[in-house]
Formats: structure tokens, sequence, C-alpha cells
DNA sequence: AGCGCGCCTTGATCCAGATCAAAGCGCGAC
DNA sequence: GTCGCGCTTTGATCTGGATCAAGGCGCGCT
């Protein structure tokens, strides 16, 4: 699996608050679809990569928008959303570093994209990357295996939404995000924790009070600590583990 | 597209209660996935193709076990779910025919699989299916393409569960059973809702006491009937609309 | 420094839906 | 038929988390 950097065309900001700059920022290495892909295909994958910087807070894009866009997250943290009429808010994922936005089948996306942090993300038009499927099906194996594994994520998160209480959600969500950076190489205990209490209580179906509330009952019983920066010491996996599965 | 039934190789018995029969109860044909397929590619699926039937209330599979087997329903309604260890039980979908189960990375199922009403299911053997998916990269993208749309379900019921009432899940549901029925050329009003309360319940994360009380009052508010043999007429399609919308 | 604005926390109260309890109501077995 | 069992409905009560309300705290801006 190749490392090296690939030279990408610079394009011209879409954006006001979007800054397009050419891929060096954006190693091909960071997208994880491409592992077990051949020279040739990478090399042709890099030809149509732009690397997009946003700020935090930065719509990437909106429900029902055109989806003409695949994105992959380099640097930073999405969420990902969808709304009701009257504005309540579900969070349906946040993303990390590597993982994939707009792999959508349909000709707009099912929810809208945000920035959480400062984020970097590689651009790709759907329809090249479509040809690029027809032309390498370990690619085609690839998504497939990443839809698969969102699939079964979205099912834990429906057992989570539909019959956990506030503190198995809140236990879940830190090893969760624990998991997530172990798997990744970073610390992940103290975990980041980079979303705000809004944002988390709109992931977990609950409200800001409710999430601030538990994070407290967990400190005062020790289970976890509040750190600064938005990191969380998770003091005791085994406790947190029983909590979220609900034992 | 084929509609011809395709001989099947016979099988024993792999469980008391499962019984298998060769595959002209399972035609080809109802297997969203080999739409757009060659006549070659559909001879040497039908040479896998094993057909199953299994009473209501049947386990097909457990959260855990061997994932060695991709089952395509045929007839009748499936239900997954997944469990928490005190008992909780979130049902992540129903399947109706057409539908598949088993559509694992994994080598376990990351869910349990039952039938709601008498059921026929289609079996392959997850290896040969595999092989069969390296020649046939056109297999490959219809199953990507199932795959997210299950997710954009999946994200569906992640908003519901999360952020909507009591009368808007129940009325989500209905629609959802509706339009279902209607994409499949089966009558969408009344619609057919085969499973029991307590199915109904723990799909949208309630109790089987507020479903039955929430379905008395849309009676009462005249927005649906109850019929008899499990069958629901959506009176006025617009209000429901509306009500699952939050609007 | 001082101000303003977003967050976050904490407290008081409320309420939708859970829980507890008790009938109905089919329906299959005998 | 009638017995028993599982499913559904309905009623009474309870409660976890929502809602309403008020500060506190950090941070960027002037």
């Amino acid at each position: 699996m190749a490392l090296a950097e690939h030279a990408c065309t610079r394009e011209s900001a879409v954006a006001a608050r979007i800054d397009v700059s050419p891929c060096n920022a954006c190693p091909v290495r960071s997208m994880s679809v491409c592992s077990a892909l051949e020279a040739d295909e990478l090399k042709r994958l890099a030809d149509i990569l732009v690397s997009v910087k946003v700020d935090a807070g930065h719509t990437l894009f909106a429900e029902g928008d055109g989806a003409d866009t695949l994105f992959n997250v380099t640097a930073g943290t999405m969420k990902l959303y969808k709304l009701l009429p009257d504005g309540r808010r579900q969070i349906t994922g946040f993303l990390l570093p590597g993982d994939f936005l707009g792999l959508s089948i349909n000709d707009t996306y099912a929810y809208s994209a945000e920035s959480v942090t400062p984020a970097t993300l590689c651009r790709f038009p759907r329809r090249r990357l479509e040809g690029l499927l027809e032309d390498y099906p370990k690619m085609q194996r690839r998504l497939f295996a990443m839809a698969s594994s969102e699939l079964a994520a979205a099912q834990d998160q429906m057992l989570l939404l539909g019959r956990k209480n506030a503190k198995e959600r809140i236990a879940s969500f830190l090893l969760m995000l624990s998991e997530r950076a172990r798997r990744r190489g970073y610390a992940e205990n103290p975990v980041h924790v980079p979303m705000s209490r809004s944002d988390i209580a709109d992931y977990l179906g609950l409200t800001t009070e409710t999430v601030s509330r538990t994070f407290t009952q967990l400190k005062t019983s020790r289970a976890i600590s509040l750190l600064e920066g938005g990191k969380v010491r998770l003091n005791d996996m085994e406790i947190l583990q029983e909590l979220a599965e609900g034992a």
C-alpha cells in the first residue's frame, strides 16, 4: 500500500468559506477505500482528488442537495444529520478521518453534513468515481464493505435510541469514541470529545441538559473524569462497558 | 428479465421446523438483486438456490451465529432484532418478499432473524455467492445499491427513534408499510399489518400499551380504521403524512 | 479591562410514555 | 362446549427525561 503523496488538480474555491488546495494535504493513503488497490488504480484515483478545507460549523451540503460529489474526511470531525420540519434534529453519525460522506445511490443527499471542528476533505466528482468503479471491482467491494459496517453501526444506534436509558447512551457513546480512536491509532483514553453537548444530545436522542447532568453523574460516581480541552478520561472501561450494555 | 422458474438442488431439512423444498416455490425473479443480470448469470445463480419454509415465530439465526448463509425472502414477513443482556429488544427492520438477510461482511450475524408469519426464503451458501460476485460486477453493484438504501432507511429510523413522539412514530410506521406495499405492487390501502403490537413496539421504541393506545387515538380521530385480519385503513394519507413529519 | 455571546451547568417543575394491574377476546386443544 | 393461554385493550399511577428558568464560565472582540 503506497504511502506516497499524489499531486492533484488545483481548483478555485467553490464557496466563500471553502478553501481548496492541492492534494498534498490529502495523501491518498488516508482513504481506507484505497487499501488493496494496485498502483495504476491509485494513480488514476489521485488524478481526480481535490482537497477541501472548511472551518468549524461549515455546512458542506444539505439534505436534498444534488449529490454530485463524494467526500472523504482527511482531518477533523464532521457530523451528518436529518431535520424535521419543526427543527428537531437527529445526528446520524460523526465522521472521523478516513470516513466517507455522500456514498449515496440516489441523486440527492439523504442528510446534511456539517463540520464539527475545522476539517479537511477529499472531493471526488461522483460521475468520475462511477467510471472508476466499473473498471476496478476491488474498489466496489471495499465500498460495499464500508456500507455494510455503517449499516451495522446504524443498527447498534437503533438499539441505543430505542431501548437504552440516558446513562447507558452516554457510556456507549464514550466507548464508541474510544474504540474508534483506538482503531485509528490515536490515544483512546482519555478520549477526545470535540463535539458540543447539543451535538451529543442530538446524536443520542437526549437534551443538552440531560447530557450535561449525566456527565456530572458519571463524574460523581468516578466512572469518568472531565479533563480540559474536551477530553474525557474513562476511569474504568469495564464498569462503563457494563453500563453501556445495560447489564 | 426472466420470469422462468429454475430447478434447484433438493436438500434435507437442516432443523426440525425447517422444511427445505425445491426452488420452484422460489422463482429467481423474486430476487431484486437479479434484475439486470444476464441469462448465464441467472442460470449460475439458480444452481445454488435452495428454498426454505419456516413457521411463524421461527428463529432463522441468532446474533453471533456464524454467518455462512445469505437469505432472500420470497414469501411472508421476517423481523431482525438485537437484544440487550436484560432482554430489552430492538427490532431493526421488517423484511418483505424480495429483501435480503445476512448481507454481512463479518463472519457472524450482527442481529437475530425470526419469522413474523409463515415464510419462505432462498438460501445461498455465502462462499459460493462470493465467487459469483467476483465474476459478475453487476451483482456487486446491485448489492451495494441495496446496502445503501437500507442505510438510508436506517437513518430515517434513527430520526424516528431519537426525535419523534408516539403518534408520529405510528403514523410513520403505517406510511412506510403502505409505501413498501405499493412499491411491491400489493394493495397499499388498507395496509396489511402482520406483526404483533409487541413487535411494533420493539420496532418503534415504545411499549405495547402505548402502541395500542396510539392506534386507538388515531382511530378515534378518524385518521385510520382498524379492520379485521390485521389490516389498517389509512383514511387520510395527507393528515398521516403531516403527523409523521411532525409538521 | 469590560462587554457580549455561546456554551455549559444546575435547579425546579412538568408530562409523555412507562409501568403496574385488570379485564376482554379470540382461538386452538381437548 | 369450555378451558387455558396469549394477545390486546383500557385504566391508574409513576417516573425519567423534557422543559422552563437562571446563573456561571470561557473567550474573542473592542
